[in-house]
DNA sequence: TTTAAAATAGTGAATATTCATATTTTTCTT
DNA sequence: AAGAAAAATATGAATATTCACTATTTTAAA
C-alpha cells in the first residue's frame, strides 16, 4: 500500500541527471578517499590529472577542461602552488594569459593518482559493468558531450 | 605531430569518471540557469526535488537521497526554511530526527520546477540520444549504482 | 536495567567558493 | 593609429561548505 506522501510515480529515479549524480557520487566516493590520503580534494585532482594529461595549460583552458569557474581555479592554483605541486608562468605568446605546469613533485604525485585511478576505475566500474556496458557507456557519454572539451 | 607535451595516451578522455563528470556538467549547465532564475542553486533544487517525490523525510535520509553531506544539508536547510519553502518539525517516532517537509509555497516551487526540469531533460538528454540511448543509459547508471539510495 | 555505543542533528570556526569588479594585454573598428 | 571592445587573470568581500565537536535520544550489551 503507498504511502500518500510518496504516491507520486517517483520522479528522481528515472532523471537522468539524477542517475548520472548517484552514480558519479557512488563511482566517486571510493576515489575521493585515494586523493585524500593524499591531502587533495577532487577538484585539485582533476586539475592534476588535466596537468598530467596537457602539460602545461592556461588558466583558461585548464577552467575548461577541469569544470572549474575560473575564479575558483585561480584561487585552488594558488593553493597547489604554494605546496609545491604546480608553477605559474606567464606566456609569451598572449601576456595575457598565464601557463601552469607541474612541478617535478607535482608531476609525480599526479602520475602515481593516475594510475591509482586507473586501477580504481577497473575494479569500481569495468569489473561492474563488464567491458561491453563500459564501452557503450562511453559511447553514449560522448554522444552527450558533443563538443568535448578535452 | 604530436606536442612532446601532450605525448601521452590521454588518460582523461578515456576515463570513466571524467566522461561522467563532463556529461553531467554540460547537461547540468542549462538546468542550472532555470534553477538560478528562481533563485535557487542545484543543491537546493535538488533537495526540494527530493521533497517533492518524498512528501517528507528525516534530514539524514534527505542527505543521503540528495548527495549532500549532513552539515551542508543541516545549513542548506536553514537558508531554504528562512526563505519559507520547507519546514523542520521533530518526529515522534524517532525523537533524534528532523522531518524536513515542503510549505505550499515550496511545494509550488518544487512542482513548477519538476516540470521544467522534464521538459529541459527531453531537451538536452532524450532529443539528443535519442529512446534507446537514452533507455540504455539508464540501464547501465542504475548498474553501476547497484543499491539505489531512493 | 544500567551503562556503553551508535545514530541523529546542530553549532561555529576554519576553509573554500562565488560574485562583482579591477587590471592588463590583445583584438577589432573605423 | 586611436580608441573601444574583448579576453585573460587576479582580487577581495560575501557566501557557502567542511570539519571537528556537542547535545540528545535510541539501541545494544553486560
Amino acid at each position: 500500500m503507498p504511502d500518500p506522501d510518496t504516491a507520486h510515480p517517483g520522479f528522481l529515479e528515472n532523471y537522468t541527471l539524477f542517475l548520472m549524480a548517484v552514480a558519479s557520487a557512488q563511482v566517486s566516493r571510493s576515489f575521493h578517499e585515494i586523493a585524500a590520503a593524499q591531502g587533495l580534494s577532487v577538484a585539485e585532482w582533476r586539475v592534476l590529472a588535466c596537468l598530467h594529461d596537457l602539460g602545461s595549460a592556461s588558466v583558461s583552458e585548464l577552467a575548461r577542461l577541469s569544470l572549474l569557474e575560473q575564479s575558483r581555479l585561480t584561487h585552488l592554483i594558488g593553493r597547489i602552488q604554494n605546496r609545491g605541486l604546480v608553477l605559474r608562468q606567464r606566456s609569451n605568446r598572449n601576456r595575457r594569459s598565464v601557463l601552469v605546469r607541474l612541478t617535478d613533485e607535482g608531476a609525480r604525485l599526479a602520475a602515481d593518482l593516475v594510475a591509482q585511478a586507473k586501477a580504481h576505475e577497473r575494479q569500481a566500474v569495468t569489473d561492474k559493468l563488464g567491458r561491453a556496458d563500459t564501452e557503450k557507456l562511453h559511447e553514449i557519454l560522448r554522444k552527450l558531450i558533443g563538443h568535448p572539451p578535452v
